[in-house]
DNA sequence: CTGAATCCACCAAGATACTG
DNA sequence: CAGTATCTTGGTGGATTCAG
Protein backbone atom coordinates (compact mmCIF):
# COMPACT_ATOMS: atom_id res chain seq x y z
CA UNK A 1 0.00 0.00 0.00
CA UNK A 2 1.98 3.30 -0.96
CA UNK A 3 -1.17 5.58 -0.84
CA UNK A 4 -4.00 7.02 -0.80
CA UNK A 5 -4.61 8.05 -4.30
CA UNK A 6 -8.12 6.67 -5.15
CA UNK A 7 -7.36 6.29 -9.20
CA UNK A 8 -3.88 5.06 -8.87
CA UNK A 9 -5.36 2.52 -6.05
CA UNK A 10 -8.17 1.49 -8.56
CA UNK A 11 -5.37 0.68 -11.34
CA UNK A 12 -3.14 -1.72 -8.93
CA UNK A 13 -5.93 -3.29 -7.08
CA UNK A 14 -7.12 -4.64 -10.68
CA UNK A 15 -3.58 -6.33 -10.82
CA UNK A 16 -4.06 -7.65 -7.79
CA UNK A 17 -7.41 -8.89 -8.26
CA UNK A 18 -6.43 -10.66 -11.03
CA UNK A 19 -4.00 -12.41 -8.86
CA UNK A 20 -6.35 -12.88 -5.67
CA UNK A 21 -9.09 -14.40 -8.03
CA UNK A 22 -6.92 -16.46 -10.01
CA UNK A 23 -4.98 -17.92 -6.92
CA UNK A 24 -8.68 -19.02 -5.47
CA UNK A 25 -9.66 -20.32 -8.64
CA UNK A 26 -7.07 -22.45 -8.78
CA UNK A 27 -7.41 -23.71 -4.89
CA UNK A 28 -11.50 -24.34 -5.94
CA UNK A 29 -11.69 -24.51 -9.48
CA UNK A 30 -10.39 -27.92 -10.15
CA UNK A 31 -12.99 -30.86 -10.75
CA UNK A 32 -13.75 -31.86 -6.81
CA UNK A 33 -13.01 -28.86 -4.50
CA UNK A 34 -15.79 -27.85 -4.61
CA UNK A 35 -18.68 -30.66 -4.28
CA UNK A 36 -16.58 -32.15 -1.60
CA UNK A 37 -16.35 -28.89 0.38
CA UNK A 38 -20.31 -28.69 -0.31
CA UNK A 39 -20.91 -32.08 0.66
CA UNK A 40 -19.11 -31.40 4.19
CA UNK A 41 -21.10 -28.20 4.50
CA UNK A 42 -23.68 -29.74 6.57
CA UNK A 43 -21.70 -31.93 9.02
CA UNK A 44 -18.17 -33.62 9.62
CA UNK A 45 -18.14 -37.03 7.41
CA UNK A 46 -16.38 -39.70 7.18
CA UNK A 47 -13.88 -40.52 3.94
CA UNK A 48 -16.45 -43.34 2.84
CA UNK A 49 -19.52 -41.11 3.04
CA UNK A 50 -17.89 -38.20 1.01
CA UNK A 51 -17.41 -40.84 -1.58
CA UNK A 52 -20.97 -41.63 -1.53
CA UNK A 53 -22.09 -38.52 -1.44
CA UNK A 54 -20.20 -36.74 -4.07
CA UNK A 55 -20.72 -39.26 -6.46
CA UNK A 56 -18.21 -40.11 -9.54
CA UNK A 57 -14.93 -39.32 -7.65
CA UNK A 58 -12.05 -42.24 -7.49
CA UNK A 59 -10.32 -42.68 -4.42
CA UNK A 60 -7.12 -40.90 -5.88
CA UNK A 61 -9.39 -37.88 -6.98
CA UNK A 62 -11.12 -37.88 -3.17
CA UNK A 63 -7.69 -38.39 -1.32
CA UNK A 64 -5.89 -35.53 -3.22
CA UNK A 65 -8.45 -33.03 -3.15
CA UNK A 66 -8.53 -33.82 0.50
CA UNK A 67 -5.16 -33.45 1.59
CA UNK A 68 -5.05 -30.17 -0.54
CA UNK A 69 -8.02 -28.95 1.32
CA UNK A 70 -6.48 -30.08 4.60
CA UNK A 71 -2.85 -28.68 3.43
CA UNK A 72 -4.80 -24.91 2.84
CA UNK A 73 -6.73 -25.05 6.46
CA UNK A 74 -10.19 -25.36 4.94
CA UNK A 75 -10.97 -28.83 6.46
CA UNK A 76 -9.70 -30.50 9.25
CA UNK A 77 -8.92 -34.11 9.49
CA UNK A 78 -9.62 -36.21 12.37
CA UNK A 79 -8.33 -39.81 12.99
CA UNK A 80 -9.73 -42.56 15.36
CA UNK A 81 -7.04 -45.31 15.36
CA UNK A 82 -9.80 -48.12 16.08
CA UNK A 83 -10.55 -51.24 14.26
CA UNK A 84 -11.63 -50.64 11.42
CA UNK A 85 -10.11 -47.26 11.23
CA UNK A 86 -12.39 -44.18 11.09
CA UNK A 87 -11.38 -40.83 10.03
CA UNK A 88 -13.70 -37.90 10.05
CA UNK A 89 -13.17 -34.68 7.55
CA UNK A 90 -14.79 -31.54 9.03
CA UNK A 91 -15.24 -27.85 6.86
CA UNK A 92 -13.02 -25.62 9.67
CA UNK A 93 -14.15 -22.16 10.03
CA UNK A 94 -12.30 -20.65 7.05
CA UNK A 95 -13.67 -23.47 4.83
CA UNK A 96 -17.50 -22.12 5.96
CA UNK A 97 -16.70 -18.57 5.39
CA UNK A 98 -15.28 -19.73 1.35
CA UNK A 99 -18.96 -20.70 1.34
CA UNK A 100 -20.15 -17.14 0.97
CA UNK A 101 -18.31 -16.47 -2.19
CA UNK A 102 -19.36 -19.48 -3.23
CA UNK A 103 -23.11 -19.09 -2.59
CA UNK A 104 -22.65 -15.25 -4.29
CA UNK A 105 -21.30 -17.50 -7.65
CA UNK A 106 -24.03 -20.28 -7.81
CA UNK A 107 -26.51 -16.82 -7.37
CA UNK A 108 -25.12 -15.63 -10.43
CA UNK A 109 -25.00 -18.91 -12.05
CA UNK A 110 -29.06 -19.56 -11.63
CA UNK A 111 -30.12 -16.31 -12.47
CA UNK A 112 -27.80 -15.67 -15.68
CA UNK A 113 -27.78 -19.55 -17.20
CA UNK A 114 -30.54 -19.24 -18.88
CA UNK A 115 -29.26 -15.89 -20.69
CA UNK A 116 -25.87 -17.50 -21.23
CA UNK A 117 -27.83 -20.80 -22.27
CA UNK A 118 -29.30 -18.47 -25.17
CA UNK A 119 -26.43 -16.95 -26.14
CA UNK A 120 -24.60 -20.31 -26.76
CA UNK A 121 -27.50 -21.44 -28.76
CA UNK A 122 -27.00 -17.99 -31.13
CA UNK A 123 -23.81 -18.52 -31.48
CA UNK A 124 -23.70 -21.83 -32.72
CA UNK A 125 -26.14 -20.77 -35.02
CA UNK A 126 -24.20 -18.12 -36.50
CA UNK A 127 -21.07 -20.30 -36.64
CA UNK A 128 -22.76 -22.79 -38.41
CA UNK A 129 -23.70 -20.45 -41.01
CA UNK A 130 -20.15 -19.11 -41.06
CA UNK A 131 -18.78 -22.49 -41.71
CA UNK A 132 -21.20 -22.63 -44.60
CA UNK A 133 -19.64 -20.23 -46.16
CA UNK A 134 -16.22 -21.33 -45.38
CA UNK A 135 -16.85 -24.82 -46.95
CA UNK A 136 -17.41 -22.98 -50.72
CA UNK A 137 -13.19 -22.00 -50.28
CA UNK A 138 -12.03 -24.75 -48.95
CA UNK A 139 -11.92 -26.63 -51.85
CA UNK A 140 -8.50 -28.69 -51.99
CA UNK A 141 -6.97 -30.54 -49.19
CA UNK B 1 -35.94 -37.43 4.89
CA UNK B 2 -38.90 -37.53 6.57
CA UNK B 3 -39.15 -34.20 7.92
CA UNK B 4 -40.19 -31.06 7.31
CA UNK B 5 -40.29 -29.22 3.51
CA UNK B 6 -37.17 -27.34 4.84
CA UNK B 7 -35.03 -29.86 4.99
CA UNK B 8 -35.60 -31.46 2.21
CA UNK B 9 -35.00 -28.65 0.24
CA UNK B 10 -31.92 -27.59 1.69
CA UNK B 11 -30.57 -31.18 0.46
CA UNK B 12 -31.88 -30.65 -2.50
CA UNK B 13 -30.57 -27.79 -3.06
CA UNK B 14 -26.76 -28.51 -1.79
CA UNK B 15 -26.46 -30.66 -5.23
CA UNK B 16 -27.81 -27.97 -7.58
CA UNK B 17 -25.34 -25.38 -6.16
CA UNK B 18 -23.02 -28.22 -6.97
CA UNK B 19 -23.94 -28.35 -10.73
CA UNK B 20 -24.20 -24.12 -10.98
CA UNK B 21 -21.10 -23.70 -9.30
CA UNK B 22 -19.16 -26.28 -10.89
CA UNK B 23 -20.46 -25.13 -14.25
CA UNK B 24 -19.72 -21.65 -13.62
CA UNK B 25 -16.46 -22.75 -12.38
CA UNK B 26 -15.50 -24.43 -15.41
CA UNK B 27 -16.45 -21.46 -17.55
CA UNK B 28 -14.39 -18.84 -15.46
CA UNK B 29 -12.09 -21.35 -13.72
CA UNK B 30 -9.43 -21.63 -16.29
CA UNK B 31 -5.83 -20.22 -16.54
CA UNK B 32 -6.58 -17.11 -18.95
CA UNK B 33 -10.41 -16.19 -18.56
CA UNK B 34 -11.01 -14.03 -15.28
CA UNK B 35 -7.80 -12.30 -16.26
CA UNK B 36 -9.57 -11.04 -19.32
CA UNK B 37 -12.79 -10.49 -18.19
CA UNK B 38 -11.29 -8.06 -15.75
CA UNK B 39 -8.95 -6.32 -18.37
CA UNK B 40 -12.30 -5.64 -19.98
CA UNK B 41 -14.12 -4.55 -17.06
CA UNK B 42 -12.73 -0.76 -17.52
CA UNK B 43 -13.54 -0.16 -20.70
CA UNK B 44 -13.75 -2.08 -24.45
CA UNK B 45 -10.03 -2.92 -26.00
CA UNK B 46 -8.77 -4.26 -29.38
CA UNK B 47 -7.24 -7.10 -29.31
CA UNK B 48 -3.37 -6.42 -29.09
CA UNK B 49 -4.35 -4.04 -26.07
CA UNK B 50 -5.72 -6.73 -24.59
CA UNK B 51 -3.14 -8.91 -24.91
CA UNK B 52 -0.40 -6.02 -23.76
CA UNK B 53 -2.42 -6.19 -20.32
CA UNK B 54 -2.84 -9.61 -19.97
CA UNK B 55 0.49 -10.08 -20.16
CA UNK B 56 1.80 -13.61 -20.79
CA UNK B 57 -0.51 -14.69 -23.00
CA UNK B 58 -0.44 -16.27 -26.19
CA UNK B 59 -2.53 -15.30 -29.45
CA UNK B 60 -4.06 -18.53 -29.39
CA UNK B 61 -5.01 -18.49 -25.70
CA UNK B 62 -6.25 -14.89 -26.04
CA UNK B 63 -8.21 -15.83 -28.91
CA UNK B 64 -9.60 -19.38 -27.56
CA UNK B 65 -10.37 -17.13 -24.71
CA UNK B 66 -12.50 -14.25 -26.02
CA UNK B 67 -14.30 -17.00 -28.44
CA UNK B 68 -15.32 -18.64 -25.18
CA UNK B 69 -16.82 -15.54 -23.89
CA UNK B 70 -18.18 -14.22 -27.32
CA UNK B 71 -19.69 -17.49 -27.20
CA UNK B 72 -21.55 -17.47 -24.18
CA UNK B 73 -22.48 -13.95 -24.32
CA UNK B 74 -20.52 -12.47 -21.68
CA UNK B 75 -18.17 -10.37 -24.42
CA UNK B 76 -19.14 -8.77 -27.45
CA UNK B 77 -16.80 -8.74 -30.97
CA UNK B 78 -16.80 -5.48 -32.98
CA UNK B 79 -14.88 -6.01 -36.17
CA UNK B 80 -14.30 -2.58 -37.62
CA UNK B 81 -13.24 -3.83 -41.74
CA UNK B 82 -10.68 -0.77 -41.65
CA UNK B 83 -6.98 -0.82 -42.89
CA UNK B 84 -5.33 -2.66 -40.73
CA UNK B 85 -8.32 -4.38 -39.60
CA UNK B 86 -9.46 -3.17 -36.04
CA UNK B 87 -11.66 -5.46 -33.26
CA UNK B 88 -13.18 -4.40 -30.01
CA UNK B 89 -14.39 -6.60 -27.34
CA UNK B 90 -16.68 -5.21 -24.68
CA UNK B 91 -18.25 -6.92 -21.43
CA UNK B 92 -21.78 -7.09 -22.05
CA UNK B 93 -24.03 -6.55 -18.99
CA UNK B 94 -23.51 -10.51 -18.63
CA UNK B 95 -20.27 -10.38 -18.11
CA UNK B 96 -20.49 -6.84 -16.46
CA UNK B 97 -22.69 -8.56 -13.74
CA UNK B 98 -19.94 -11.60 -13.38
CA UNK B 99 -18.12 -9.02 -11.89
CA UNK B 100 -20.15 -9.03 -8.67
CA UNK B 101 -19.40 -12.75 -7.63
CA UNK B 102 -15.41 -12.25 -8.67
CA UNK B 103 -15.18 -9.64 -6.17
CA UNK B 104 -16.59 -11.51 -3.43
CA UNK B 105 -14.35 -14.01 -4.27
CA UNK B 106 -11.29 -11.54 -4.30
CA UNK B 107 -12.96 -10.12 -1.19
CA UNK B 108 -12.77 -13.72 0.50
CA UNK B 109 -9.21 -14.79 -0.94
CA UNK B 110 -7.61 -10.38 0.61
CA UNK B 111 -9.28 -11.65 3.82
CA UNK B 112 -8.23 -14.96 4.51
CA UNK B 113 -5.00 -15.70 2.19
CA UNK B 114 -2.80 -15.08 5.40
CA UNK B 115 -4.67 -17.93 7.06
CA UNK B 116 -4.43 -19.98 4.12
CA UNK B 117 -0.94 -19.25 3.87
CA UNK B 118 -0.38 -19.75 7.26
CA UNK B 119 -2.12 -23.77 7.23
CA UNK B 120 -0.14 -24.43 4.17
CA UNK B 121 3.51 -24.11 6.12
CA UNK B 122 2.48 -25.76 9.33
CA UNK B 123 1.07 -28.68 6.53
CA UNK B 124 4.30 -28.73 5.31
CA UNK B 125 6.27 -28.75 8.68
CA UNK B 126 3.72 -31.30 9.61
CA UNK B 127 4.65 -33.54 6.59
CA UNK B 128 8.53 -32.90 6.92
CA UNK B 129 8.49 -34.79 10.48
CA UNK B 130 6.45 -37.27 8.76
CA UNK B 131 8.42 -37.63 6.22
CA UNK B 132 11.67 -38.41 8.27
CA UNK B 133 9.77 -40.76 10.30
CA UNK B 134 8.96 -42.71 7.04
CA UNK B 135 12.40 -42.74 5.58
CA UNK B 136 13.66 -44.96 8.55
CA UNK B 137 11.70 -47.60 6.97
CA UNK B 138 12.41 -47.12 3.65
CA UNK B 139 15.57 -48.97 3.73
CA UNK B 140 15.41 -50.75 -0.01
CA UNK B 141 14.34 -48.70 -2.60
C1' DC C 1 -12.08 -48.70 6.16
C1' DT C 2 -8.74 -45.45 4.65
C1' DG C 3 -5.70 -44.67 2.18
C1' DA C 4 -0.86 -44.92 -1.00
C1' DA C 5 1.29 -46.19 -5.41
C1' DT C 6 1.51 -47.07 -10.16
C1' DC C 7 0.24 -46.75 -14.88
C1' DC C 8 -2.19 -44.49 -18.51
C1' DA C 9 -5.29 -41.43 -21.39
C1' DC C 10 -6.76 -37.08 -22.46
C1' DC C 11 -6.80 -32.26 -22.93
C1' DA C 12 -5.48 -27.50 -21.78
C1' DA C 13 -2.06 -24.66 -22.97
C1' DG C 14 2.62 -23.14 -24.88
C1' DA C 15 5.68 -22.41 -29.04
C1' DT C 16 6.07 -21.52 -33.59
C1' DA C 17 4.91 -20.39 -38.10
C1' DC C 18 1.72 -18.78 -41.41
C1' DT C 19 -2.40 -15.77 -43.43
C1' DG C 20 -5.70 -11.98 -44.86
C1' DC D 1 -3.48 -5.92 -36.72
C1' DA D 2 -5.99 -9.91 -35.84
C1' DG D 3 -6.15 -13.98 -36.08
C1' DT D 4 -5.44 -19.60 -37.78
C1' DA D 5 -2.83 -24.07 -38.09
C1' DT D 6 0.11 -27.49 -36.38
C1' DC D 7 2.99 -29.70 -33.18
C1' DT D 8 4.34 -30.72 -28.64
C1' DT D 9 4.09 -31.22 -23.68
C1' DG D 10 2.86 -31.09 -18.78
C1' DG D 11 -0.63 -31.69 -15.67
C1' DT D 12 -5.22 -33.53 -14.29
C1' DG D 13 -7.76 -37.18 -13.42
C1' DG D 14 -9.35 -42.29 -14.07
C1' DA D 15 -8.55 -47.36 -13.22
C1' DT D 16 -6.32 -50.64 -10.82
C1' DT D 17 -3.60 -52.67 -7.37
C1' DC D 18 -1.34 -52.88 -2.83
C1' DA D 19 -1.02 -51.80 2.27
C1' DG D 20 -1.94 -50.71 7.33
Amino acid sequence: MSGAHSSVRKVDASRADCQAITEILDRVGDKWTVMVVRALEQRPLRYNEIQRVVDGISQRMLTLTLKGLERDGLVSRTMYPTIPPRVDYELTELGNRLMVPLQSLYDWAVKHRPAMLAARKRFAEKERLAGAQQKRFATAK
